[in-house]
DNA sequence: GCATTAAAGAGAG
DNA sequence: CTCTCTTTAATGC
């Protein structure tokens, strides 16, 4: 199993807090529907709860000195956020944005976690094993940064949309980008424009193919390069 | 950095 | 609610 690097992995940790959800957290916490471009929390908020999404995507980031914004990840269904509350964080260092419709967040006081984590193997299991995982994939993503040059970068990331959020179209799989050229730029460490040139010289060499401005067909995983 | 084009938002019918 | 005009944002060179 070799899960996205640039996306989380979607996996069930959904599933794991689900008998507990629906006992009485559900009754008291029904899951928050944001839409696109609501903030779940702000740079510098005090940290109360930790977030589970339940379904759409959630952005990740931090604005710099001169006021840009910087995207650390994208999460999909089943990733945690601000679990770093449980290691002592009391104020967020970055703010988390919803860039879906409709996505769906479970919230879990850091109390509550706590005591979750204390009391149910099979949340606390699950909790360490995803920081491994994480820990793994930040691993991969360093040594893409360091290691391999733009296009590579590109390409690899390009490979991991395809595998978390691709859905088979024809001969190969298509991906609904719901991020710009600028947040894949801030991703894999690049200038816009050169993802800009990137996707250009990809299409010419018949690797992707894109359909308007929000989908990219790739008519052959092994072939892109 | 600027020109083109697409998407989002506002306003009217 | 839907169509169209205006504004804003993304792309490509």
């Amino acid at each position: 199993m070799n899960k996205g690097v640039w996306f989380f992995e979607e996996v069930d940790l959904y599933d794991i807090l689900c008998p507990y959800k629906y006992n009485d957290h559900l009754k008291s916490h029904p899951l928050s529907c944001y839409n696109k471009t609501d903030f779940l929390f702000m740079e510098g908020d005090p940290v109360r709860e930790i977030y589970l999404v339940a379904e759409g995507r959630v952005k990740i980031g931090f604005y710099d000195k001169e006021g840009n914004e910087q995207v650390i990840a994208f999460l999909g269904r089943g990733e945690i956020l601000g679990e770093k509350a449980l290691f002592g964080e009391n104020r967020h260092k970055e703010f988390a944005q919803a860039v879906a419709d409709h996505t769906l967040i479970c919230k879990l006081r850091v109390e509550k976690a706590q005591e979750l984590a204390r009391d149910y193997v099979p949340f606390s299991l699950t909790l360490t094993k995803r920081f491994g995982e994480r820990m793994g994939r930040l691993e991969r993503r360093l040594q893409i940064l360091l290691f391999k040059d733009a296009r590579q970068r590109l390409v690899e990331f390009v490979k991991d949309l395809c595998r978390d959020i691709g859905t088979p179209y024809r001969t190969g799989v298509k991906i609904t980008l719901e991020i710009t050229q600028s947040d894949i730029a801030a991703l894999i460490g690049a200038s816009r424009k050169t993802v800009s040139l990137l996707f250009t010289d990809l299409e010419e060499a018949g690797m992707v193919k894109f359909f308007g401005r929000k989908e990219i067909y790739v008519p052959n995983l092994e072939a892109l390069v």
